[in-house]
RNA sequence: GCCGUCGUAGCUCAGUGGUAGAGCGCAUCCUUGGUAAGGAUGAGGUCCAGAGUUCAAUCCUCUGCGACGGCACCA
């Protein structure tokens, strides 16, 4: 006797071993028709695994999480199955279900085409129709080694061969294609239904190494139904809607040229949003306690050879030769705060000292890396270092994660995920730093009472770092600031404080940036904001529109009062109907239209009407001005 | 950097081996209007750059530059 327990309490008995699919059956033939897979105490498997033993058991069907990433592995399976139909001397690699979808790596000679796409899917759906049971085998490691061989499939026979001797392999069968695969599976391709759709070709390097051959990616979405995959196609849409580089020429922010790829033009009413970045931070530092420098853009390489940077990232550095000497345009701006740090004698009571720079840097980014707003190669970074003794680490971080996490607020960004990155691969100092460094950041996210989640071996080469990921409007994620504990750098470059017992001492040195870059910030702003900026961040914060001649002198007078009191505003005396004027600076996301017409003139009124909405608000001039200018004034101003 | 696609008016994009088009925008004129496009006329192009094939290249080939989608990278 076996008994089943299911999810909602009730247990059921069975004479002997049983599947899923029995269970199911058992359950209900509704049940049964619906079903994908099981979990059974916990672990996903196939439907038509046997169970043996007393366990829970879900059963898996179409509205679950479980059962979407079975439909996007399967739907990685059939598309590699179609491939090998139409394209037999293609070569299978691997095939794993991703967000939102799934994707397939090929090796072939030649690329796919667009077209090959369409009749790939179009086989796909055959395959579907077909309804294949999808079965497993158990093989022996170098049986499967040999069986991949056979067919030529020289990926596949290197991944198995990989694994363990003597391990069992699990192969998946459908009809005539045969694949590794760690499972489960859906019991058949029928079970995939119509909602899929292939969207992408790349190229993907084999076990995603540059130093490997290409192989040829298709990626493709998979949803549970037509509704779903129709709420996904539309959310890209939405986010094309959203993508800064389009709404950066629409809105006439800024501009990117060739002779000067992966740099920004700011266009007056950008660089009015990027100075309003920057004072907004400015006024927060100042209030936080942090003084403010700047230094040089072009020093010599000696200094990012002492700092370590040389070595490791010499190649990404922009270089100048002039008097027989090598500068570099500084990449980052830590080693020249050091050198302001080194200036006379610091005493303990000078830490801990926070020091904060608009840092203007340059990289040489490959150029695939190259990406709008979000990755260029001059950027400024609201970059600060605080030097402190290890005593006031957790303190400075606590008091970092609460300055960070109400500026995101400012933005609207609330729902912040928090990720501790330790020790990386390649890094300098020695493992007793870097467990000192790991041990006292986690003791200060502790006790800044955050939560996080582990980001192991992504720390920077120096130190482990807490990164601060914001979350848009539209669920996508960002990673912005960064908290960085660094025991190498005060060592390498010789920074020293004299403490309370009269001897030197090494300070610790807090890496941290809030926006990040100030470029990339401006950019995800932008998305988040579809454009339509808050009051305070908008370029122009409202227009001023006759509706006939007769109000332009009130108009003038009305624009000139706003601009008078520090709103940044538009005259539109164009002549054009208050339709068109309406749908233009909508279009433009303009906060705020206020219309002046024969009626107005005659009263010194306006007729405020908001973006988007659909009714005016009739204020006296003076009314107007003031409650505009409360209602526009910036956080922490 | 690697794979693929692309580069035509300010923008979005058609098009052709015989030097080119639309919509929007822009300019001028008519129109003075009440909350998402009033009408007419007009200007505007080294078809990314260089080399090659050809009687002839914006179109075909090669090289370079840049953009886009991924991959790799991201102090």
């Amino acid at each position: 006797m076996i008994s089943i327990t299911l999810p909602d309490g009730s247990v059921r008995a069975f004479d002997g071993a049983v599947s899923g699919a029995d269970i199911a059956a058992a359950i209900g033939p509704g049940l049964a028709a619906a079903a994908l897979a099981m979990r059974a105490d916990g672990v996903l498997m196939d439907l038509k695994a046997v169970i043996d033993s007393d366990a829970r058991v879900e059963i898996v069907t179409g509205d679950s999480e479980d059962a979407l990433e079975l439909i996007r592995h399967d739907a990685a399976h059939v598309m590699a199955e179609a491939v090998k139909e139409l394209y037999p001397e293609t070569q299978v690699t691997i095939g794993p279900a991703i967000e939102n979808g799934f994707y397939y790596d090929f090796a072939r000679p030649t690329p796919f085409t667009p077209e090959d796409l369409e009749a790939i899917e179009a086989r796909m759906r055959e395959i579907v129709e077909r309804d294949e049971p999808i079965e497993r085998e158990l093989w022996d490691r170098d049986e499967a080694v040999t069986l991949f061989e056979k067919m030529g499939e020289r990926y596949k026979a290197e991944i198995i061969a990989g694994i363990p001797s003597g391990e069992a392999i699990a192969l998946y069968r459908q009809g005539d294609f045969v694949d590794l695969c760690r499972g489960p599976h859906l019991p058949s391709t029928g079970k995939l239904g119509k909602a899929f759709k292939l969207t992408k070709l790349a190229g993907a390097y084999w076990r995603g190494d540059s130093n490997n051959e290409m192989l040829q990616r298709i990626y493709g979405t998979a949803w549970a139904d037509k509704k779903q995959l129709a709420d996904y196609l539309h959310r890209l849409e939405e986010a094309e809607r959203r993508d800064h580089r389009r709404l950066g020429r629409e809105m006439e922010l800024f501009h990117f040229q060739d002779e000067a790829s992966g740099m920004v033009f700011w266009h007056p009413k950008g660089w009015t949003l990027y100075r309003l970045l920057v004072d907004y931070v400015r006024r927060k530092l100042d209030k936080a306690g942090y003084v403010e420098v700047n230094t040089p853009q072009l020093v010599d390489r000696t200094l990012w050879e002492a700092s370590g940077h040389w070595e490791k990232f010499g190649e990404h550095m922009f270089t100048i030769e002039a008097d027989d000497r090598t500068l570099a345009l500084k990449p980052m701006n830590c080693p020249c705060h050091v050198q302001i740090f080194r200036q006379g004698i610091k005493s303990y009571r000078d830490l801990p000292l926070r020091m904060a720079e608009f840092g203007s840097c340059h990289r040489d980014e490959p150029s695939g890396a190259l990406h709008g707003l979000m990755r260029v190669r001059a950027f400024t970074q609201d970059d600060a270092h605080i030097f402190c003794t290890h005593e006031q680490i957790t303190a400075e971080a606590a008091a970092f994660c609460e300055l960070a996490l109400g500026m995101y607020r400012d933005f609207g960004f609330t729902d912040v995920a928090i990720k501790f990155a330790d020790r990386p691969p390649g890094r300098a100092g020695s493992d007793a730093v870097w467990d000192r460094a790991e041990a006292a950041l986690e003791a200060a996210a502790e006790a800044a009472g955050i939560g996080y989640t582990l980001n192991p071996g992504d720390g920077a080469f120096y130190g482990p770092k807490l990164d601060f990921v914001l979350r848009d409007a539209i669920g996508r994620e960002w990673q912005c600031g960064t908290f960085q504990v660094d025991f190498v750098l005060p060592e390498r470059l010789d920074a020293s404080y004299v403490g309370e017992d009269g001897e030197r001492h090494r300070p610790v040195m807090l890496h941290r940036a809030i926006l990040g870059s100030i470029e990339r910030f401006a950019g995800i702003l932008i998305e988040h904001y579809a454009g339509r900026f808050p009051l305070w961040l908008a370029p122009v914060q409202a227009v001023v529109a006759t509706i006939t001649r007769d109000g332009d002198a009130f108009a003038a007078e009305a624009a000139e009062s706003l601009r008078a009191a520090g709103l940044r505003v538009e005259l539109d005396t164009s002549n054009e109907k208050i339709g068109y004027k309406v749908r233009l600076h909508s279009v433009r996301k303009v906060p705020l239209l206020l219309a002046v017409g024969k009626r107005e003139a005659a009263d010194r009124t306006v007729s405020i009407r908001r973006l988007g909405g659909a009714d005016q608000e009739v204020l006296a001039l003076d009314e107007a001005v003031a409650r505009l200018v409360a209602e526009a004034s910036p956080p922490a101003a």
